[in-house]
DNA sequence: ACCTGAACACCGTTCAAGT
DNA sequence: ACCTGAACACCGTTCAAGT
């Protein structure tokens, strides 16, 4: 066929195809030569649009990224001890984000690196909690913290983890998961509700060391 | 050669390579053709000892679990509300272990499968949990959120997920991340900062809870 | 500019053959 | 029982060739 008229690939439509891909198989059944045969073109065409297959996991990444509400960051001024509503809000959009597309967690995990949405979200987080009145080391860790914490509950779910076959649990060894094959029937609210405590939690020690900062000027 | 007189290999001898590699050059590093050649072996030779290559991660990312200190949950009876003081050297244990092998991290964070060490881990905290009192359904998801931020904490450093040249951060993009490309220069203490500010706020939010807790009859 | 087939250096895994 | 080389069906990526 050589060069077509119309292109048969664009950036986007190999993005799309890949996510699926990741969704429905997993990360190993992405291969270069597998998404080509999805989207009926050969393998090295990919190479067309992208540098490498991991440049490739990046724009997949990034897109994943860009689904996380960051609105309630840039809400009106003067409503400065909001934040814990604003962290709240925030952390249960990203984690729906992530947990839509849980198979590339592992790769998205690993830091911002140079994709502009995820720059996008660092910077919102940071700077919504310096205007609020946290120091900026403090308001570094938090985001760290939370990323640690959300990406965590988005990585695996923790239910799924167990196995299903109750004669995994031995009693001699492990006493107290008699119940544990039973998680896996309960994995949504398990991890819902695990998520949910957590974050409250988080959210509630937080505000007790915001309490004891030493008075701002402003 | 064929079989020699005394074995070349043992599953022990292969995890500990495997391990190292994968410390070493990462997770993709890993290769059972390369593994047997750092073994000065065939390829081959590793099916002699395991199944496949995921068994094998398998047991290599047992032996990284196997690390982690659990005897604060055994402590004598008694001690009932000492929960926070268990939790948190867990906590610390676990992260120290994970931590030393992040490149091993997002395998291990799919759940405890059929692993006997993290199922150990996972018996013990469950179960030190309910004898100090916690409901079995507070206590599956306080064990849960715990993993949730140990191992999102040592998937990867925060800090160095961030580019270290100051050119990426335009101010127009990202106002607030000016100086960003200093952290990857302090990745050691903004992740140990964030770990520990997160793992206190968790504890003091759960210890609220706790104290709201119905009494229970023992 | 954008696609193709051929080619290179890799993979995980199976299997018959050797001792 | 435990190792070997040969073989199979895959990889990511490069490159010359086509329009």
């Amino acid at each position: 066929m050589a060069r077509p008229r119309t292109p048969l690939l664009s950036r986007e439509r190999i993005v799309t195809a890949a996510l699926r891909l990741i969704d429905d198989e997993g990360l190993d059944a992405l291969s270069t030569r597998r998404l080509a045969t999805e989207l009926s073109v050969s393998g090295p065409s990919l190479y067309n649009h992208f540098a490498t297959k991991d440049d490739l996991l990046d724009a997949v990444v990034d897109s994943v990224i860009g689904e996380v509400d960051l609105s309630m960051f840039s809400a009106p001024p003067g409503s400065t001890a909001r934040w814990p509503e604003a962290l709240r809000a925030w952390a249960r959009s990203y984690r729906a984000a992530l947990a839509a597309h849980p198979n590339i967690v592992p790769v998205l995990a690993q830091g911002p690196g140079r994709r502009p949405n995820a720059l996008r979200l660092a910077d919102a987080v940071f700077g919504h909690l310096v205007e609020s009145g946290w120091p900026r080391g403090q308001a570094t860790r938090i985001g760290a913290l939370m990323r640690y914490f959300v990406t965590g509950s988005a990585l695996a779910s923790f239910a799924a983890g167990f196995p299903a076959d109750a004669e995994v649990y031995d009693a001699a060894d492990y006493p107290h998961l008699g119940e544990a094959h039973r998680l896996a029937g309960h994995r949504g609210t398990v991890d819902e509700g695990a998520f949910e405590t957590g974050l409250e939690a988080l959210l509630d020690g937080l505000a007790l060391r915001f309490e004891r900062l030493p008075a701002r000027s402003s």
